[in-house]
DNA sequence: ACGCCAATCTACCAGTCGGTACAAAAATCC
DNA sequence: GGATTTTTGTACCGACTGGTAGATTGGCGT
């Protein structure tokens, strides 16, 4: 049982905080992180700065809470594609999935934690830092997939699992500069075909056709 | 007979041009446009601020100055890749190239077209878009390099050449972001190493060995 | 040696930044 | 129906933003 509305004693809220969050999302996704002044947050979130300041504490605050939130309801998919059975499939399926997400109609085109504040003035580097953490699970988490491919016989033995995944999340880093630059999706598409085939020359060929 | 140097009739000038817009370039390379102030900026350059303004006019014009300068002073490097003999040459050269820059020690890590400003609020949009330009010029020169190669029987016939370039430049641009989160150099060309695979595949073969 | 003129310095401008004090408003508890 | 408690709205804080006015400095041509 799970009563997370406690009805509480004094007045109620007049808005909902992950309503409000998501438009945060936006408005840091478009400007990053200290192009979004709290006035455009407080008129984008459609609440007053006391009650922002109530519920999120400070700007760094509302940013983290914003970059979970963003997590969780933009970049789901990642982690998902791990679920491939194969090294090549994961790694198909991801970059075909970071593209349309990343140039997706109805938001900003482009990644929050590229766009969020790839650098920042001398008192905002710890947000630099968080995003570039951010971005490092999933780098991780790709490249002990990969191992475990390579384990599997699913790659070919010897190949540099690290550096396959770092080439992903590498290109998939470049595409989301592309696409907040407003690149389509088919060109980036027609990049990913590209990049699968430097994949493809890692991947063990099927066990019924072993070679030798 | 080029007099740059008028021997003005008023006060000389206590600093040189070029230096001052030097070391401007490496505060906005470091903090981006919107996170480099002018405080900032006048500090590392060593002059007042009515100095800079009697100069450069302006922070987006002295940041326009300051990127020409970039591209003189540091990215010179890339053209030059493309008068190389074959396609996987101008490719490899250009990656291999580039990693070395982004991660030389003696300047930021990382590119200042990435690092400028890939998002700003809304007064500044026009920076994010100067640096999209910025980038697009090396892919178009790129394009048209691999479209001469492929005319050349360099590249196997029907090569998608712009996706390629495409290719090539989204992987710099992942490279940069990267490079400006910290990733050390080996690493990097490790990525360059499995991207030139997906090059190769597009390579013709050597011509007394052609196939069929 | 004097006057000219551009470059420099100090001090300042209005506007905005992130963040807050304080009182009115709206709900529950007794 | 108070008394209590939490949120909301207004109005404000000092600090800093990009940018400038005006007096002063210093090297040149004459």
């Amino acid at each position: 049982m799970i009563a997370d509305e406690v009805r509480g004693r004094g007045r109620p809220r007049g808005f909902e905080e992950n309503e409000v969050l998501d438009r945060a999302v936006r408005v840091f996704w478009e400007h990053g992180f200290e192009g979004a002044s709290m006035s455009d947050l407080t008129a984008a979130m459609g609440i007053n700065k006391p009650s922002l300041y109530a519920v999120f504490g400070s700007k760094e605050e509302l940013f983290r809470r914003a970059l979970v939130r963003y997590r969780d309801t933009y970049v789901a998919y990642a982690p998902a594609t791990l679920e491939e059975p194969t090294a090549y499939g994961v790694v198909e399926r991801y970059l075909r999935a970071a593209v349309d997400a990343l140039t997706e109609s109805g938001h900003p085109p482009g990644c929050l934690s590229i766009q969020g504040g790839l650098s920042c003035g001398p008192a905002n580097s710890g947000i630099t830092e968080l995003l570039a953490d951010f971005r490092a699970v999933f780098e991780g988490a790709l490249a002990q997939r990969l191992a475990r491919a390579e384990g599997e016989g699913d790659l070919v033995s010897g190949t540099d699992t690290a550096a396959l995944a770092r080439f992903v999340v590498t290109l998939g880093q470049g595409l989301a500069v592309h696409a907040a630059a407003g690149a389509g999706r088919e060109s980036l598409q027609a990049s990913v075909d590209v990049a699968l085939r430097a994949v493809a020359s890692f991947s063990a060929p099927p066990q019924d056709a072993a070679r030798t």
